[in-house]
DNA sequence: TCTCCGATTAGAC
DNA sequence: CTAACGGTCTAATCGGAGA
């Protein structure tokens, strides 16, 4: 039986869900922008047509934007990720199986469904009508077609936002594939795109039909997945359960050069309590704990210092303050006056579940620091994030990141819920 | 010569 | 007025060290 996969992608996900709560914004030109205010990272319609690219750094298309009257707002993550949730629990009744694959995307196995283009064309409806979201429906016999599938559904209106490759004839699918960069493809990126425009692969068809031993010798087993995933045979499967975490990093650039150590050593302190607090949610301890601190890299007039260090922990923990000793101790040690840092962050690896304890041979386990973490987790999550927390000092202002455009936290904050 | 492991690369979003 | 280019994560591959 032939697999449907079908793909929904919300459309424009941060500035659509700007616009739920500011609907006389509908056709203004937006852009949201990524953390400290530095990238573009969604752009309405609108902004699109202006020429503002998926990336772009905002001073540099900033002057063009105003001309236009474009509204560019700060990420406000609170709010992307609570709507997200909603549009992924409608998403969850249209069947046994599916996978959220991304804050705005998710898989939904429709195999052996009968009714396919009323279900199709009901996500949509249903997403839209619940929560004021639209969103694109592909579908095809693998993911990476289902991706495919979603695309041609954003571009071409007349699809009315879903498109199924499976109800197409072979001729049709030839000439289809024809027509589409390669660089459209999923796992095919810009170097990649690059480099395979110099073995004549240019669109998805050239990919598809591509010598299979030769694609396998130079670009490796990756593409030869994409390949057969174009192909119709499936080699990426829908992940049922979540895998924890290999790693966990907490970093950030800062609102304005750091001078002084302390101002980073507080930083630092912030970013092992986030680290940590995921860590104990996914029930891992880590091993290993790597601190780094950048200065700037886009200005190369200035002198440029970017060290990093690493310590394996006698006893794996998921302990904030048994970490944050240790990042406190490396910051020191890294630390060199004269510079301007930019940014820094930690590294939590070698995660291991906390059912599986490593015993010391000479202290018993104990138990009292645990309790205090399980505290502190508990506060945070009635009360907020940062209610208690690690510091050395609190002087925070010295490093927050620039965010000067954020809307109010309208879903997720009685106070900014706004009046009927 | 083989194996292991850390570093690097490329990608997604 | 500052200073002005994000943050997290994974898999594959590369290349050197040590067995």
């Amino acid at each position: 039986m032939t697999r449907q996969i079908a793909l929904v992608d919300c459309n424009n996900f941060y500035v659509s869900c700007e616009r739920l709560f500011r609907p006389d914004l509908t056709h203004t030109p937006i852009v949201v922008l990524s953390n400290n205010d530095g990238c573009v990272v969604s752009r309405s319609n609108e902004a699109k047509a202006i020429g503002i690219r998926m990336g772009q750094p905002w001073f540099e298309c900033k002057q063009l934007a105003e001309e236009h009257g474009v509204l560019a707002l700060s990420s406000n993550y609170a709010l992307y990720v609570d709507l997200s949730n909603r549009v992924m629990s409608i998403l969850a009744d249209f069947a046994p199986r599916t996978e959220v694959y991304s804050i705005d995307e998710c898989f939904v196995d429709l195999t052996g469904m009968s009714k396919l283009r009323d279900i199709n064309y009901l996500m949509r409806e249903r997403v839209l009508q619940w929560t004021g979201l639209p969103v694109c429906v592909g579908v095809g016999p693998t993911k990476t077609l289902a991706k495919l599938a979603n695309h041609i559904a954003k571009k071409h209106p007349r699809s009315r936002g879903v498109f199924n490759y499976n109800d197409l004839t072979d001729e049709q699918q030839t000439r289809l594939l024809g027509q589409i960069d390669v660089g459209e493809v999923w796992g095919v990126g810009r170097k990649l795109t690059k480099r395979l425009a110099k073995h004549g692969i240019n669109t998805v068809q050239d990919l598809r039909t591509a010598h299979t031993p030769t694609l396998r010798a130079e670009f490796g087993v990756v593409m030869e997945k994409t390949q057969r995933e174009l192909q119709g045979v499936a080699c990426i499967e829908l992940e049922d359960h979540v895998p924890d975490k290999q790693q966990i990093i907490c970093s950030r650039s800062f609102g304005k050069p750091v001078t002084e150590l302390a101002v980073l050593q507080d930083a630092l302190s912030v970013f092992t309590a986030t680290a940590c607090e995921k860590l104990r949610a996914q029930n891992g301890h880590a091993a290993l704990v790597q601190v780094f601190m950048l200065t700037n890299r886009f200005r190369q007039d200035l002198p440029q210092y970017n060290p990093s260090m690493a310590v394996p922990l006698p006893m794996p923990t998921n302990d904030s303050l048994v970490v944050n000793r240790w990042v406190q101790h490396m910051a020191e040690l890294l630390w060199r006056d004269g510079y301007k840092y930019k940014k820094a962050g930690i590294v939590l690896s070698d995660i291991t579940p906390v059912s599986v304890v490593q015993a010391d041979l000479l202290e018993p386990v104990s138990t009292s620091d645990t309790k205090l973490m399980l505290a502190i987790d508990g506060l945070n999550a009635r009360f907020g994030r940062g209610t208690v927390k690690v510091s050395t000092g609190g002087m925070s202002d010295g490093w927050a990141m620039r965010q000067e455009r954020k809307s109010p936290n309208y879903t997720t904050e009685w106070d900014a819920v706004p009046a009927v």
